[in-house]
DNA sequence: CGCGTTTGACCTGCGC
DNA sequence: GCGCAGGTCAAACGCG
């Protein structure tokens, strides 16, 4: 119990130093606090992951996005008409790089992966579907041939932590653990337990900088968070002081190519609706709930240029420790 | 005893 | 076709 307190503790101050990305995204911004304990001031700068040609969320905070709108606006299911895509959404290839040429760059329509039109129906369907995709996996996988797997979208975002695994308020049990390819840190799977929600994440640190980590979460909770993080947060001294400030790009599904950025704000009247039938970002919205923006700090940013330049991770790290 | 983790084997997709 | 890397399975094990 206890133990679990604190593990909790830990993590939401981890979690409070988030960056979130979306996997395809080679750039990010990072959160990171002096120390975790006496996370106060948050300083936040671009970040480079992965390899590949950074793209997407700066251009896509430079579109004047309307950083005052809720932070949760993008919680509810993304029942947003779906404008298609005028371009070769359909014909470019899974990887992302074209994430960054929207057709609405600062569209506020969030239109979340998995929920759009067309793919509530397939949801749905999904649900047995899912079962029997599940049955014959164990039966080695007889799968239809000429059909690529549809991978479900995918969430990622960094964390400054010591803890591995961290508690995001929902269940999770680890199904396996890979040695990852030029990193010395194996990569762990889970799956959200709650029967029937196929949800996975992914948890690997990031061979440049241990202290970070990497976690990948992959479709939606199909139901609400079991657990409520609001207690452990309570526990917290300074909860109350946490400027935490959070950028992340809500992935697209592959097929859509277009990814929006979004920054939490600071929103009072928070208006979440966990009703829905969907939950997204994998995460508890309650745990969400409990970060958010300095009223100004996307005026901060932006003043500062803190959206235009990459910083490297070295760096980074070093202003971290100021 | 139930639930979660560990870990080696196996499957799949992809690039060459 | 082959090899590699990522992803998943499932038996064994540990823990409360």
């Amino acid at each position: 119990m206890e133990k679990r307190a604190e593990q909790m503790i830990k993590t939401e101050i981890s979690m409070a130093n988030s960056t979130f990305i979306t996997e395809e995204l080679s750039t990010s911004f990072a959160l990171s606090s002096t120390t975790p304990t006496s996370a106060s001031i948050f300083d936040m700068m671009p970040c480079d992951i992965g390899d590949k040609a950074s793209l997407g969320i700066m251009d896509l905070l430079d579109s004047n996005q309307d950083f005052g709108t809720s932070l949760f606006d993008w919680f509810q299911p993304p029942i947003v008409p779906h404008q298609p895509l005028p371009s070769p959404a359909s014909t470019v290839p899974e990887s992302s790089e074209v994430l960054n040429t929207p057709a609405t760059p600062n569209s506020s329509s969030i239109s979340s992966s998995s929920n759009e039109p067309g793919n509530e129906a397939q949801a749905k369907a999904g649900d047995e579907e899912e079962l029997d995709q599940e049955k014959n996996k164990k039966q080695l996988k007889p799968k239809k041939k000429n059909q690529k797997r549809q991978r479900e979208p995918r969430f990622a975002f960094m964390t400054k932590s010591e803890v591995d695994h961290l508690d995001d308020g929902y269940r999770w049990r680890k199904y396996g653990q890979k040695a990852v390819k030029n990193s010395p840190y194996p990569r762990s799977y889970y799956r959200c337990t709650s029967a029937g929600c196929g949800v996975k994440k992914r948890v690997e640190r990031s061979s440049e900088d241990p202290t970070i980590v990497v976690t990948t979460y992959e479709g939606q909770h199909t139901h609400p968070s079991p657990i409520t993080p609001r207690g452990s947060i309570g526990l917290l001294p300074d909860s109350g002081g946490f400027g935490a400030a959070t950028s992340f790009v809500i992935p697209q599904p592959q097929y859509q190519q277009q990814q929006h950025a979004y920054m939490y704000s600071s929103s009072p009247s928070l208006n979440i609706s966990t009703s829905s039938s969907s939950f997204y970002p994998p995460f508890s919205p309650s745990f969400l709930q409990e970060r958010r923006f300095g009223p100004s700090s996307a005026s901060f940013f932006r003043d500062h240029g803190l959206l235009q330049d990459i910083v490297p991770t070295q760096m980074r790290k070093e202003t971290t420790e100021e």
